[in-house]
DNA sequence: CGAATCTTTGAAGGAGATCAACTATAGTGG
DNA sequence: CCACTATAGTTGATCTCCTTCAAAGATTCG
């Protein structure tokens, strides 16, 4: 996808000289440019520069000044929150497409990190400000995102308040077929590209817990594990049934 | 407040004579309101109609479509989403100043119900949505309204996914107390307006421990329970300790 | 091949849920 | 005014499920 790059073991890779066109982005139709026109398009194009990010390395940081925004558009990225003792919430992940810097004013609200190796479309803040106040369908197209994003993280805190752990762990299994077809990705035999302990993070577990829910699952004959990071669901309605909640997909 | 009306029994009464004008109300500095100019008030006052509720009343469904938003101008409001065989996850609560339909896109994502008598302005979708055009001023206010909701939201995240009980108590009383302050109420004496099995709801507990745990911030000498909607925090210091995570206030 | 990491599984313990009873408070009607 | 009822909150006992602690596979990477 970014042809021109050399090695990928580079550190924080970032240059101007855009990775394709934006007409080329193969998120063109998810991102935050969606929906936008051609002027407005260039506009963004103009001020984009990208980054690429190697697994586990921090992109920004909770209480860091936000200087600047993000599109990803391709890998993935996880959004945490740490307590003092070392406890992590995983309040979500970033497919691409998604934006970051939704939720902040001023600083970044949480923390992010690769899950594996990303690229990003990278923006100032305060020329995407600018460019914002030029185009408004831009600023439209974010709140919208926004608008979406805080309804995924209230229908977070029914699975994490009111969900048992095989509930929890089906309805995310579902979401995460959903969002492969979304990217465009095979949605059944569903790839894994985090760990168990992101999982467990993210659910508000304990590994032990998630990898029994696996087995739990796998035993009723729900999903199939061909290894770790693979789940071929053998029976959607089934696991539907067991994540008690329907979820729009 | 609402001097013109007549009996507080009165079910869901509506008119368009506006409860006195914005520019006397309490929360004017806080809701959409806050920080638009003279002329965006005017318009916004102008398409303003009021609403009351008494304690219980369902104000929107889930799934319902979007065709009115709310600024709280009293009282409480709870936000949440039920599961087929019942069990509740609030996601939060309305305070004054705060504002319905942030979230949605079409369809209302989550039922809103009084906890006690409370009033609101009430727009049309349409309008309010003509007037954000108008008044570029009036969007802003929203979606800035909007990131904070979703701040809120991440966080809450945290508390349902990574507190322990007690944790989840203590967190959910300071916040309270800081809110109250915010709204101009005490924040030391603490009026919980909303039952146990509320606070349970949105903790993702059940009432015995909530209980539970109220004994035993008591017993610890945190907290003192003149009665069991009242609070008294006796060490702000001790408590945030217990949370866990500091809050900004 | 061997070290390191990740995942799974087992055994034990504890914390929160469940079930049940009791208390307190408020509202109702005699 | 006072029983009576209904509702809300607290407390206790038990049980279950998740966590914790521990160890054994499995996979990856040098």
């Amino acid at each position: 996808m970014v042809s021109v790059l050399t090695a990928q073991t580079m550190h924080s890779q970032r240059h101007r000289d855009p990775c394709g066109a934006c007409v080329d982005c193969e998120v063109r139709k998810m991102a935050i440019c969606a929906a936008l026109q051609d002027d407005a398009l260039h506009a963004l194009e103009a001020i984009m520069s990208s980054r690429k990010l190697e697994t586990g390395e921090m992109l920004v940081e909770e209480g860091a000044p936000k200087l600047k925004v993000f599109s990803l558009t391709s890998g993935l990225l996880r959004l945490f929150t740490l307590l003092p003792d070392g406890r992590r919430q995983i309040s979500g992940f970033l497919y691409p497409g998604d934006y970051l810097g939704l939720a902040d004013d001023g600083t970044y609200s949480q923390t992010a990190e690769a899950v594996v190796p990303s690229t990003l479309c990278c923006f100032s803040v305060n020329e995407m400000d600018e460019l914002m106040d030029q185009h408004p369908a831009l600023k439209d197209r974010l709140y919208v995102m926004t608008r979406e994003a805080l309804r995924q993280s209230r229908d977070n805190q029914l699975v994490l308040g009111r969900l048992a752990p095989v509930e929890k762990l089906a309805s995310f299994l579902l979401v995460l077929s959903a969002q492969a077809k979304r990217v465009g990705h095979p949605d059944n035999p569903v790839h894994l590209s985090m760990n168990r302990t992101d999982i467990a993070d993210y659910l508000g577990l304990t590994i032990e817990t998630v990898s029994r829910c696996f087995t739990k699952l796998r035993t009723q004959g729900l999903i199939h594990l061909p290894d770790a990071n693979t789940v071929s669901i053998l029976s959607h309605r089934s696991l539907s049934a067991v994540a008690g909640t329907e979820f729009k997909s």
